[in-house]
DNA sequence: GGCATTTAGTTTCATCTGATACTATATCTC
DNA sequence: GAGATATAGTATCAGATGAAACTAAATGCC
């Protein structure tokens, strides 16, 4: 059924989708990402940004926008987005920043907290769910192994894409 | 360097985003799955989902939509619009099915056959550097820890939505 | 054979995303 | 302190995505 591959191959290795790592890589964000994100936005009304900027603002207090792009590497427009909806919803407040004019200081209001400390849980439980059979060492190592290729890729995009 | 993590640990856990696997998983797939994206895009014209039928297609030979569709999880909309940008292009051609009136085959064509020749050695060089300095234990282990990633979500995901 | 249902694939639409352009404020240089 | 430049954040635009509606062909049922 399947067409013989031979000798005309190249050397150096084959090209295998399901072998492909960034492939492989993909696939399983994508699956987990979708997962949590309807659950979010079906039981919370949250989108994946907004929960983002919730645990960043729920560990780090009061930030401006741009220490949260900062610190999580999200998009600028991204943040700005997210950080409007919740506003909207008096899930952050944005107080003046008091030397500098442009910018906002977001800190969760007390609903925000609340929100964050039900959602919380539930976020944990999907993270147990996913990596239930796998050992501490197994999901220690994953997460070390996933910064590398997250440094790599970040290394590799500088190098080529500024020179 | 690790925090250790002991009886300490509140009763539920703490939700820490930077230790947050789905999390991790998704900043490092994004910073991955751009840097392949822009690779492709810029030397060959291709997106993301256009290479991966170029790969199917160089694996598995002819193929309907559909088959594609089992095979890799890719949404029909997306197979869709990849075939048409490349059967435009004349990288794959569409024969008629046998016995289907409303199914084509996809197969590549030899200026398809030649661009994944000319594309597949980038890619693998592109896994090669992402992978560089990881040991063959440690990527064989994360292809296989990505797999469950990925089955539990898929499981979870069924589960939940369809009852 | 004729009608209902299913299936392969496409179109449409609503949303998300990030690049670019823009506004307002801050900083730097003279 | 005035003008040039840089920065924080927002608005606009173009492309990607997937859900749902749709078309056309196949299958099932009588």
């Amino acid at each position: 059924m399947t067409a013989q591959r031979q000798l005309s191959d190249p050397p150096a290795g084959e090209l295998k989708l399901d072998a492909y790592l960034p492939y492989r890589l993909s696939v399983a964000s994508n699956a987990v990402s979708q997962l949590i994100a309807r659950a979010y936005e079906d039981r919370f009304g949250l989108n994946i940004p907004q929960w983002r900027l919730i645990c960043v603002l729920a560990e780090d207090g009061g930030l401006t926008q741009g220490a949260i792009v900062a610190r999580t590497g999200i998009d600028k427009v991204t943040v700005s987005r997210a950080a409007q909806g919740l506003a909207n919803r008096r899930l952050i407040a944005r107080s003046d920043h008091h030397a500098d004019g442009r910018s906002h200081v977001l800190a969760l209001t007390v609903q925000g907290a609340q929100l964050h400390a039900e959602v919380a849980p539930l976020a944990l439980a999907y993270e147990a769910a996913l990596i239930a059979g796998l050992s501490p060492d197994e999901v220690a190592l994953l997460k070390r192994l996933l910064g590398r290729l997250q440094g790599a890729a970040d290394a590799l995009s500088g190098g080529a894409v500024k020179g």
